[in-house]
DNA sequence: AAGAAGATTCGCT
DNA sequence: GCGAATCTTCTTA
């Protein structure tokens, strides 16, 4: 599948967010490759009190003030990574969080990793996806544009109807819409309510 | 040096 | 639907 070269991503967060659905993320593990379909995305822009990047850069976050198209990835909840795309120009502290995948290769390797069987649980969420990817904090800061293992990649195929919400799991500030999802896809997390 | 909060998941009711 | 688990990071004293 075509590689994305950092040109054709968009810099600006919300528009880089809804370019990724229907977008595909591929991992090269030196057990076999896996790859998935994005298909739920949310945007953390700059001056985003929900935004790990508010308070300016630590050494948590500076991977969001790299230029678009590297890896941020986090810890949290003493169990879980997430993984992120990071927006706009170098200094800037922005990002998109992918939240869910549509598997695609790999299938047998995540369901192992993952220690269920049930595909519609492989990726769904943005900390199942990243253990079905093996996904962890070696992979943060890593370019996703340049042809390593982890890498975004575009399948030259139509995206389906795109469906936006507010965001999921953030206590302050709900009225904003940045959350974004490709509509009537059984891949994609929350509360049905808001995948109309 | 200590404490609180967190971009989640899982299991149980 | 709800609450616990679990630990890293940042903030405050």
């Amino acid at each position: 599948m075509r590689r994305l070269r950092r040109s054709e991503l968009p810099i600006d967060t919300v528009a880089l967010s809804r370019f990724l659905i229907g977008r595909v993320l591929i991992h090269d593990l030196p057990e076999g490759r896996v790859s998935g379909r994005i298909v739920e995305t949310e945007a953390y822009v700059r001056d985003d009190p929900s935004s790990h990047a508010y308070r300016g850069r630590t050494t948590r976050n500076a991977s969001m003030f790299l230029t678009h198209g590297h890896a941020y990835v986090y810890f949290i909840y003493g169990a879980s990574y997430c993984c992120n795309v990071s927006s706009e120009e170098a200094g800037v502290g922005a990002a998109v969080l992918i939240r869910a995948l549509e598997p695609l290769e790999g299938i047998a390797l995540m369901e192992r990793r993952r220690a269920t069987r049930r595909l519609r649980d492989l990726t769904r969420g943005p900390g199942r996806l990243a253990q079905a990817f093996g996904i962890g904090r070696e992979h943060d800061g890593l370019d996703l544009c340049c042809g390593a293992p982890l890498r975004l990649a575009d399948p030259g195929a139509p995206t389906g109807a795109i469906g936006e919400s507010a965001r999921i799991g953030i206590t302050r500030e709900t009225e904003r819409i940045l959350r974004f999802y490709e509509r009537n896809n059984p891949y994609v997390s929350g509360p049905k309510r808001l995948n109309g």
